[in-house]
RNA sequence: GGUCCCAUCGUCUAAUGGUUAGGACAUCAGGUUUUCAUCCUGGCAAUAGGAGUUCGAUUCUCCUUGGGAUCACCA
């Protein structure tokens, strides 16, 4: 009989959810999803002094922006209540009294001033530093105000990993460890061993930083007769991108800030599983359900992959452009330039339609004020306007107004108005390139707009002919 | 420094002994008879270096170099 899967995000709250710890929870989620298991979210808040206030609302929130939701945690609770490590320390209490009772962990009775000299000592020597060389002979009764340290058992270690393939190590890495620090509070290195277990974790799915303490938790797993979980290490996603240094630390920025820039959750999703993963085909992008079908943990890579901006913005871009109106509408409600947004339903979804090809995030609809309110001139856009800006102040008066007499005879549908203005060019004798940029101009007042006799005819003849009118 | 891990175009990656080393983003050029964008066509661009195994190495082994992780009463 196979274990029912279960895999867990476990972050502390000590700041925002970035690009990094998205992926370890998307991939999480993903096990958990694909084997019709559960996923489990666990705050692992023992360190008091490292809390960040208002944190871990903030990875909640972060993960339901995603989508990733989970079957049991903090908010929802769940068959093994309490997720957070700050209200189970009877739990670690309990499992640390086993150790006691087996000889497997004692009272620590050194100051760190004494740890400290140890370690400068071994330095000196040049030698690893390793505490169980300095296990006290008789230790004290522990009574709680002194750290609680494992014993560890030193031997080498070998075991597999789901990402990084067959891994080993020496004997001269295994080490005691503190399970119960002097505050009462459980290291991470004992908590969360704890925890996997009570909560029956069968994958655990954690980012490179842990990869190095691993034979050491085979060492506790084995004192505590635990069977040790399916591990999976995912390499870390470098911060800066090529050989310059950038301002903003891409990858370490908060994924919440990608989705109030207009960012897909979906697209975020496909472009951070595909950060170090693909199916082995050229596929590019990945719907969620996708993902959930095709997703596997031994086709992660083991090394480091960087954060590329633009390709994100392509893979949202690719996103947008695949949903329908109604859909991209409801997704759209706070992405509207002020004056927008009282305008009705229907008329800004013929908006969206006329927008849509061009979007690379929601937020590009900041731009499309004048379709809401007539625009300020600005006389900028005709003097930097390489072809505009050759004609002279009374041609261009002289065209303004062929066009808008021609255009208030014509029926102002998309077709009809292509039909006047192909006419125009005619009548008027100038290139495309002048005689419509200089109408676009005039009726939006921006640098570019969608194609133009769409645009015409979304503003409505009344709008065209008035703004025709303004200079 | 010790230990562990990693190494294909600028970036994300495909190819696990036999390919002109493929795709995508970015970039450049052209097209879609207005701009920006979309879309289409094409160009540029990589196996870090050195030994070895082999008829044949991106692929297997070793060394070098480079990068990452870790060595807390942090997670």
């Amino acid at each position: 009989m196979t274990k029912d899967t279960r895999t867990r995000f476990a972050p502390s709250p000590t700041g925002f959810l970035h690009v990094g710890g998205v992926r370890t929870a998307l991939f999480a989620w993903l096990v958990a999803r694909q084997n019709n298991g559960k996923f489990i979210l666990r705050l692992e808040d023992t360190d008091q002094a490292r809390e960040v206030e208002g944190s871990a609302e903030h990875v909640l929130k972060s993960l339901k922006a995603l989508g990733l939701n989970y079957n049991e945690g903090p908010d929802i609770g769940g068959e093994f209540a309490p997720y957070k490590q700050s209200e189970r320390l009877d739990v670690y209490k309990q499992w640390a009294q086993k150790l006691i009772d087996s000889g497997r962990a004692y009272a620590d009775p050194y100051s760190r001033e004494e740890l400290q000299q140890f370690r400068e000592q071994a330095q000196a020597e040049k030698k690893p530093f390793l505490y169980r060389n300095h296990r006290p002979e008789n230790p004290p009764a522990w009574d709680g105000s002194q750290p609680l340290r494992f014993k560890s058992d030193p031997k080498p270690y070998q075991w597999h990993d789901e990402v990084m393939g067959d891994l080993s190590t020496g004997s001269e890495v295994i080490d005691d460890f503190i399970l119960i620090k002097s505050d009462g509070f459980p290291t991470y290195n004992f908590a969360h061993i704890v925890d996997d277990a009570e909560m029956h974790i069968s994958h655990v799915i954690r980012g490179q930083e842990f990869i190095s303490s691993q034979p050491n938790y085979l060492n506790l797993y084995e004192a505590l007769e635990i069977e040790p979980p399916v591990l999976a290490t995912m390499p870390h996603i470098m911060a800066a991108t090529g050989g310059k240094k950038l301002s903003k630390r891409d990858g370490a920025k908060d994924i919440l800030d990608y989705t109030k820039s207009g960012y897909l959750s979906e697209a975020l999703v496909s472009f951070i599983a595909t950060l170090g993963w693909n199916d082995g085909t050229e596929q590019e992008v990945f719907t969620t359900d996708e993902l959930i079908a095709k997703f596997s943990l031994d086709r992660v890579h083991k090394s480091g992959a960087q954060f590329d901006d633009k390709r994100l913005e392509w893979v949202n871009g690719q996103f947008i452009r695949k949903l329908d109106i109604g859909k991209l509408y409801e997704l759209s409600t706070d992405f509207w330039p002020n004056v927008g947004s009282d305008a009705d339903t229907e008329y800004k979804q013929k908006v969206l339609a006329l927008a849509q090809d061009r979007m690379k995030t929601l937020n590009d609809l900041r731009q499309f004020g004048y379709f809401f309110v007539d625009p300020p001139v600005n006389m900028e856009l005709i003097d930097s306007n390489k072809q505009v800006s050759k004609l002279s102040p009374e041609r261009r008066a002289e065209l303004i107004q062929q066009a808008h007499d021609a255009l208030q005879n014509s029926e102002f549908t998309p077709e009809a108005i292509q039909e006047t203005l192909n006419q125009l060019l005619e009548t008027t004798g100038e290139k495309p390139g002048i005689l419509f940029s200089l109408i676009r101009i005039y009726t939006t007042w921006a640098a570019f707009s969608p194609q133009l006799n769409d645009t015409l005819a979304l503003l409505g003849k009344e709008t065209v002919l008035r703004r025709l009118q303004q200079v």
